[in-house]
DNA sequence: GTTCATGCAGTTTTT
DNA sequence: CTGCATGAAC
């Protein structure tokens, strides 16, 4: 049934590849399971699979496109959508469509609900909460229930939330749970339990989701056997990316949908996967083939198209020394005489002066800032470099870390717009009302209790009666609030009036007012793009805007600008030049993750990652020295760090050695040795 | 009831 | 350094 002219676009494909794309021409009804090595091609051969499918006549309404992250799934449709017009489009007829589900799981999860909303008992004007929002959530039900009065310290309301969130992804019980992540907890279990509860039923009674309520709900509709044959039927294919990365309940997702795997593609690398403390599982892709009958059937991608021979050669060798199940030989044709590089330096400061100078030197090298990446673990360990990209004015974004929506300024806004949409949303309205001078936790709450109520919510927040000294923010406030909620406004005109009215209490509540009033004309801008409040707010908290960056906001796309990101962040990305930062035992292995030897294994994936995302250049960065926060309190804070262990001597011959700055003069050379001046003595000699 | 001052504790990665 | 809880002052 293929048809020739279509061949040939599967020519620049390698043999495996090609395979992978075209499973089930020869009538195969079992699942394929891809697994991709870092920089085989991965997306490029998913890609090709779907044009493939549409090409062969496929309905693109029918394909359903998983992708880890909104990136992944926006890159993956563009891709799919340039192969088939390069390609296909001639002969394959017009209109052929895009692929219409295409997201991460959550924001699949939430488009189903609504849409099935009526018929499995939610109402389908819920808002979604997102991490913060849940948890202040859980913040407020725990103060309900006295839980803060206990003897103990009750655990933290983020810790609370991972702890809710842990079970629902993994489908754990919460005694075990705790047992195995949370031990400090174990003692709380009771009044932990007490506390999900009402968290549950707040949810509900406020019509609001979290982000695990969209995985959950989707799978518990997809528990009625009748309602999970519609809802697959609708699908005749179904991939899944990065599958390594996916928890226990989105593979049940994705089994329910399809019981039996015909049609189902998932594609991963076990050696990536770095998303454990999301409740990720490795044993979803170690287990897959197995779990279908007939198994899937395995691919493996082992040519790496990326990196140089000498970066790809390092990477293996820190790999070959973990317990990797699906085994794999990455090999290339790249060859090249440069080793990654590991620089000492003395400390986070010169790392950061080091790095600098790098990048400029590269660039003028003709190496685009683009294409270079400053990578590490943890979002603060680039802080120092950004201080120094700022004084030297060199662009950059930074991927990871603090989002643009948490910003406490953003959040403002936003909530009086999500408490808009949904007046019982609790979280929200709290937040609104005590923007308020002279209103506080109190005041909001009554307040709430009478507006939720209400059958006419505008109304009634009008008519409570407040004290004189804020009734003129109240006035305004609730008249900004009922034209909100009538409708009367467009989007998003809406938001521009909800600035106007914030910006008063913006320049109260800041001294860096004028910086954050720059945020908000960029959330104005964001704003413009999407057709309605409820889209807006809906694909804002499921996918924000990735990107922070220093005040200025984002640079413009034709700009050159660094690239800065967590490795987390950095998965499924390359770069020409790529630059570790903090590749001493304390970081990458975080000093926070050496409990277990699982969590281990996955710090050791971690610098995988990031090593693999070098075309080029890698360079490893190694402050002798490096800061601490929360070391014994009043001593040094600095610590002295030793390379990561996952780099031990064994693996040196892999490696260039470099020490920076190399060649100290003046002040480096003399450095330890006292000069001829007391400035002590000098000092106290001015005074007689 | 609100706000401010104080002290103490925790501090990764993301949908 | 920040966030959170507590207690005292407005």
């Amino acid at each position: 049934m293929a048809i020739k002219p279509e061949s040939t676009f599967l020519e620049k494909l390698n043999p495996e590849q090609r395979s992978a794309v075209r499973h089930g021409d020869a009538g195969e009804i079992s699942p394929l399971l891809v697994i991709a090595g870092a920089g085989s091609g991965k997306t490029n051969t998913l890609a090709h699979r779907v044009a493939w499918l549409i090409i062969n006549g496929v309905d693109p309404r029918k394909i359903l496109l998983l992708t880890f992250a909104r990136r992944a799934a926006q890159e993956m449709t563009r891709r799919v959508d340039s192969i088939i017009t390069r390609i296909g489009g001639s002969q394959a007829g017009p209109a052929r469509g895009s692929i219409v589900w295409s997201g991460t799981f959550h924001s699949i999860g939430a488009r189903i609900l609504r849409e099935y909303a009526e018929r499995i008992g939610l109402n389908p004007g819920f808002t979604v909460h997102d991490r913060e929002d849940s948890a202040d959530l859980l913040n407020l039900i725990r103060t309900d229930l006295g839980l803060h009065e206990s003897a103990r310290r009750f655990p933290q309301k983020h810790t609370c939330l991972a702890i809710y969130s842990r079970v629902v992804n993994t489908q754990q019980s919460l005694a075990q749970v705790l047992a195995d992540t949370f031990p400090w907890c174990c003692a709380f279990e009771t009044d932990l339990r007490k506390l999900y509860a009402g968290y549950v039923g707040a949810k509900q009674h406020q019509n609001v989701l979290d982000y695990d309520d969209l995985l959950l709900g989707w799978s518990t509709m997809l528990e009625d056997a009748a309602l999970a044959a519609e809802v697959g039927g609708r699908f005749s294919h179904i991939l899944v990316d990065e599958y390594q990365d996916t928890n226990r309940l989105q593979a049940a997702i994705v089994k329910a949908l399809r019981p039996d795997g015909h049609g189902v593609t998932v594609v991963g690398d076990d050696a990536q996967a770095i998303f454990a403390f999301r409740g990720a599982s490795v044993q979803n892709i170690l287990e897959f083939p197995e779990r279908y009958d007939p198994p899937a059937r395995v691919v493996k991608l082992e040519r790496n198209y990326r990196s140089t021979s000498t970066i790809l050669a390092a990477s293996n060798a820190v790999m070959s020394r973990a317990a990797a199940r699906f085994k794999k030989d990455l090999w290339t044709e790249r060859s090249s005489d440069e080793r990654p590089v590991i620089v000492n330096v003395p400390d986070e400061a010169d790392q950061a002066n080091f790095v600098a100078e790098q990048v400029l030197e590269r660039r003028e090298a003709g190496v685009a800032l683009k294409s270079q990446a400053v990578l590490f673990r943890a979002s603060h360990h680039s802080a120092q470099l950004e201080l120094e990209l700022a004084r030297r004015n060199i662009p950059f974004v930074k991927f990871g870390g603090l989002k643009f929506l948490e910003a406490a300024h953003i959040k403002d806004v936003v909530a009086l717009l999500r408490w808009a949409d949904n007046p019982r949303d609790r979280v929200a309205g709290l937040r609104s009302l005590q923007l308020l001078p002279g209103v506080g936790p109190r005041t909001a709450a009554h307040a709430l209790d009478v507006v939720e109520r209400a059958e006419n919510p505008a109304r009634a927040l009008a008519d409570h009666t407040v004290t004189a000294a804020v009734a003129a923010d109240w006035r305004d406030l609730a008249g900004l609030f009922s034209q909100l909620t009538s409708g009367s406004k467009e989007w998003p005109s809406e938001l521009a009036a909800v600035q106007r009215w914030y910006q008063p209490h913006l320049e109260r509540r800041y001294d860096d007012a004028e910086v954050r009033w720059a945020d908000l004309l960029q959330l104005e801008s964001l704003a413009a793009g999407y057709s309605s409040r409820e889209r807006f707010l809906t694909e804002l908290t499921l996918g924000p805007p990735e990107a922070t960056s220093d005040q200025a906001g984002m640079p413009l796309l034709d700009e050159d600008y660094l690239i800065l990101s967590t490795i987390h962040s950095a998965k499924g990305q390359e770069w020409n030049a790529v630059y570790l930062l903090n590749a001493v035992d304390g970081c990458i292995p975080s000093d926070l993750a050496t409990g277990s030897s699982d969590e281990l294994e996955e710090e050791r994936r971690l610098l995988y990652v990031a090593m693999t995302r070098a075309r080029d250049h890698l360079t490893i960065v190694v402050p002798q020295r490096f800061y601490v926060n929360g070391q014994g309190r009043g001593g040094d804070r600095h610590v002295y760090a030793s390379r990561t262990r996952f780099i031990p001597d064994l693996l040196a011959p892999h490696f260039e050695a470099r020490t920076w700055p190399l060649c100290t003069e003046s002040i480096g050379a003399n450095q330890g040795k006292p000069f001829n001046i007391d400035v002590a003595a000098r000092m106290r000699q001015a005074w007689g």
